[in-house]
Parts: C-alpha cells; sequence; structure tokens
DNA sequence: CGTTCAAATATGTATATACATAATTTTCAA
DNA sequence: TTGAAAATTATGTATATACATATTTGAACG
C-alpha cells in the first residue's frame, strides 16, 4: 500500500513532465535559480520542507536532498526549529578570494582611502564586448578608480559594468564606495573567472601607481556571471611585492 | 517491527562507539582516508554499497550517501554494474590547475625539454621547514629544473620534496621525467594552496630565463598535502607574458 | 563463430517512516 | 514579572523498501 502510493506518484509525475534530470536535482536547480536571480534575496526564508514536499508532490526525503546539498555549497543555512534562509553572497569564496581591498589595506594597519579617477557610460564596444564575454551591444559603465593604503597607492582598478545585468549602477556616483563592494553586496554572483599575470608599468599606471616605468606589476582580472549573465569584468593592478594572490584548495566533501 | 530492527542498531552503535560524527561521515572519511593515504590505489575497487552495508551494519541509504558525496568531490567513480573505483588523483582541480608544464609547451605548439639543472639531498633546514610548512626536522630533496619550449627557457621550477612522505623519491633521479608529473602520478593530495605574485628577475634567473635583470616575472608557488603532511613545495617563475594562471570556480551544487 | 537477447547485478532515485536534536514558544508557578 | 519546565516545530540522520537504469555476463540460436 505504502508502496504503490509512491509508485504512483512517480509515474503522474513521469507523465506530467520531463523527468530526465532528477526531482532531487531539479527541485535544488529551482531554488538556486531564484537565489542567483535575486528573486529571493539574502536572508529571505526558503519554504519549510513541509511547503516544498506539497508544491512538488515528493516526499520529505527528497526535499531535504535538494537543500542540503545547496546547504554544503554554502548558498543557503539552515537552522532548525528556524527554516533555511538566503545567504549573503559569499564575499569570499573557498577559493580564490573576491578580495575587499579596504579589508587587505587595513589589515596591513594603513589607513586605507578610495578615490574615483574616471566615468564613462557607453554602448559597450568590441573591446567592452570582449572583456565582458558578451555577444550583444548594450550599455556598460566604465570606471577607473584608485586605492591607497596610507598615502600611497595600492592598487589601479578598471572596471566594467554591464547595465543590461546591473541597471541601478547607471545611478549611483561611486564617488564614496568603490564598485566592487558595492556590486558584491548587491548582486549574488553565479560564476567567477580570474586570470592572473604579471607585466611591466606602461607609464600611465607606473604614474598613478608612483613606480618606475617598466617595473613589474601584478595584474590580477576577473570576469563575474551571475546566472549566466556577465555581470562584470575587473582588472586590477598592483605594483610588485605589494600584493600577492592566495588561493586555497580542499576537495569538499569532508 | 522493521522499525524496531532499526532502532536497536542505532542504539548498538551508539554503545559501542563514538557516535557523534553521523555514520555517513564516518564512512566517508573512513575510505577517503584509505584513498589519500595510498592504501587504495587509482584503480582500486572501493567494497560494493552490500559489502560496507555489512561491514558498518547499515542500510544502503547510509553507504550510498558517503559514495556519492566522493563521487561529487571526484575522489572516486562510481560505475553501475561494475562498482565503485579510486580515480587517479585529479591532476586538474576545478580551481586551479595543478599544471603539466609539457602540456602547456606543447600546447603553445612548441617542442619540449626538461633539464635538470641541480639535486640536493640533505636534512631540513629551517627554510626548507619554512617552505614546506614542516615543523620536525626530516630528510628533503631539493632540485632545480629548467623546462623549454623549443630552443627557448619557458621556466625555472625549484622543488623541495619531503622524503618523509614520499620516502621513494630519493631514488629516482629525475634527470629524464621532471618531479612534477611523477609526483602527481604517485602521490594524491588532498589540498593545496598557491600564492601567486610578480617580482622583478634577479641576476640567476634572468640567466636561466634569458630575460633582462630586473625584468618581470610571474611567480607561482603551490605546496600540497597529503592527508595533513606536507608533500612539496615547487616555486615556478615565469617570464611575464609567458604565461597567465586562469582559475574558475563554480559553487559546486548543480 | 559471431550475434542477439535475456538474466544478473550495482548503482541511482524515490518513498514512507522513525526517532534525535536544537531552538523557539507557550505554559505555569513562584 | 520573571524564570523554569514543557510543548512545538524544523531540520538531521537513519531504516526498510521499491523500482529504474546501465552494463556486464552468459546462453541460445542462426
Amino acid at each position: 500500500m505504502a508502496d504503490s502510493t509512491g509508485d504512483a506518484r512517480i509515474l503522474d509525475d513521469a507523465a506530467g513532465t520531463d523527468s530526465s534530470p532528477s526531482l532531487y536535482q531539479r527541485i535544488l536547480t529551482d531554488i538556486r535559480d531564484r537565489i542567483v536571480s535575486g528573486e529571493w534575496e539574502p536572508g529571505y526564508r526558503i519554504p519549510f520542507e513541509h511547503e516544498l514536499t506539497e508544491q512538488y508532490g515528493c516526499s520529505r526525503m527528497t526535499v531535504n536532498k535538494a537543500l542540503s546539498q545547496l546547504a554544503k555549497s554554502g548558498l543557503i543555512e539552515r537552522r532548525r526549529r528556524s527554516g533555511s534562509f538566503v545567504r549573503r553572497p559569499q564575499s569570499q569564496a573557498a577559493v580564490l578570494e573576491i578580495h575587499d581591498i579596504r579589508i587587505e589595506v587595513e589589515a596591513l594597519g594603513l589607513p586605507y582611502r578610495y578615490e574615483l579617477i574616471a566615468q564613462t557610460r557607453r554602448r559597450a564596444n568590441t573591446t567592452d564586448r570582449e572583456r565582458l564575454g558578451l555577444d550583444v551591444q548594450g550599455q556598460v559603465l566604465a570606471l577607473q578608480c584608485l586605492h591607497f593604503a596610507g598615502s600611497r597607492p595600492f592598487c589601479v582598478e578598471d572596471r566594467l559594468i554591464s547595465l543590461t545585468a546591473v541597471p541601478e549602477a547607471a545611478d549611483e556616483q561611486f564617488s564614496e564606495a568603490a564598485p566592487g563592494p558595492w556590486l558584491i553586496g548587491r548582486v549574488p554572483w553565479s560564476s567567477a573567472e580570474h586570470v592572473i599575470r604579471a607585466t611591466a608599468a606602461d607609464t600611465e599606471t607606473a604614474a598613478e601607481l608612483n613606480v618606475a616605468n617598466g617595473s613589474p606589476c601584478l595584474v590580477v582580472e576577473r570576469r563575474t556571471w551571475s546566472a549566466e549573465r556577465p555581470v562584470t569584468h575587473v582588472r586590477f593592478t598592483y605594483p610588485a611585492n605589494a600584493h600577492a594572490v592566495v588561493a586555497r584548495f580542499t576537495p569538499s566533501d569532508s
């Protein structure tokens, strides 16, 4: 009797929808999409297991499997008796830190200051599209900023924001707040790519960083996507010896 | 009846052992330890679910949960009808590639050549212990090598291997095979840390890489652990523009 | 001798159920 | 009013069971 009930449910579902991805995976991606799209903001209480159980017409075990995985991957937080909540966008991944430069500078015991050098709004040109990984035209916001540690320049930031993905950025001044923290608090990212290399400082960069022309610099570029959509591309240029990128990795099964 | 059986089992286990970590997690770490310690080598067939079920006196669901997670984290591979097998050490993590320089060079369409410059065996000195993160003394093997792309030097490798962790390395010549691939095929790593920075080439490095003194270089350092034990530390120095480190990251719940 | 088809088998996903555990809310007495 | 005990609730882990699915093995047959 118990079995035949379950059986009927499975068959019903199979008939109703395409059941090629498993149910628990469908639940998982449904929830993940809602979080990543911003529909469910940080702090939002995800429906209780028993509610999802009803919505999907499945058992609690199935829902639990999906939610447990989301918790393990860090997208949600589960609290007994209270429910499951969307976590605020992880500001540092297990992997490569999405660094907040203010924190980096203050960790050195130096006062932090931020300065906006230039701000341009334009239709994406070829270079912009390449940087963002866009295939269609659209408005972008280009920013150039300087971060200071004490009185000395700490790094140059060269950023491009897709206004298609983040229209609110158009109304933002960025004269006080740096675009990095602003974006992080606003747009949950689902994927990121870093490219790290060394270059010799060109004339402009050398002047901005107050180093000798041609001296070695560390360049960190990051491209960020939210739900498959390009959000921002940023290039940080640091004078050598001022900065190192640290990445730790442990297979995540323990 | 079915319930009381399960019930009795749980109580038995609780009485017999400390049950503070959950059973499925105990199974998971048991297997993980055996793989990482090298007891179960790549290709080894892990006991079938029904065998583990007997060993741990639990249900298949519990064993399945542990094995599924190990599969998701990439440590094992599961094949229907055949069983679960230890995968060969992941040569590239989802995160930061543990790069095989030969492959990198050949991807550029250039012939690859490797040359051993120096090889020293010694008791670990202070610097060595610092590089490896060792707290006790022990024998280490220090290697210096050059990797060529065509006739031009591609990068300098400066490596330290803990002979406590890899005693076989003492008998290896490393005149033909580079230590990187040799180690990767032999020691499964459980954790890795990368530090990436830019420097100006010192006299020695400049000579080896055939670049101007003081020209910018990208330095990638990696420390590797196997089951909490330091295995190797390596520092790659590349002339700028010859190399970039690429890291991709997507939260792993999909 | 090879090809096809059926049995066997291990994993994959789902169910209903049970009890543990942590945290909040309610109740009730001092 | 406060403070301790009890009820409530959502998640955490485990069980027994069922059937699906992929793959190998082996048998039957042309």
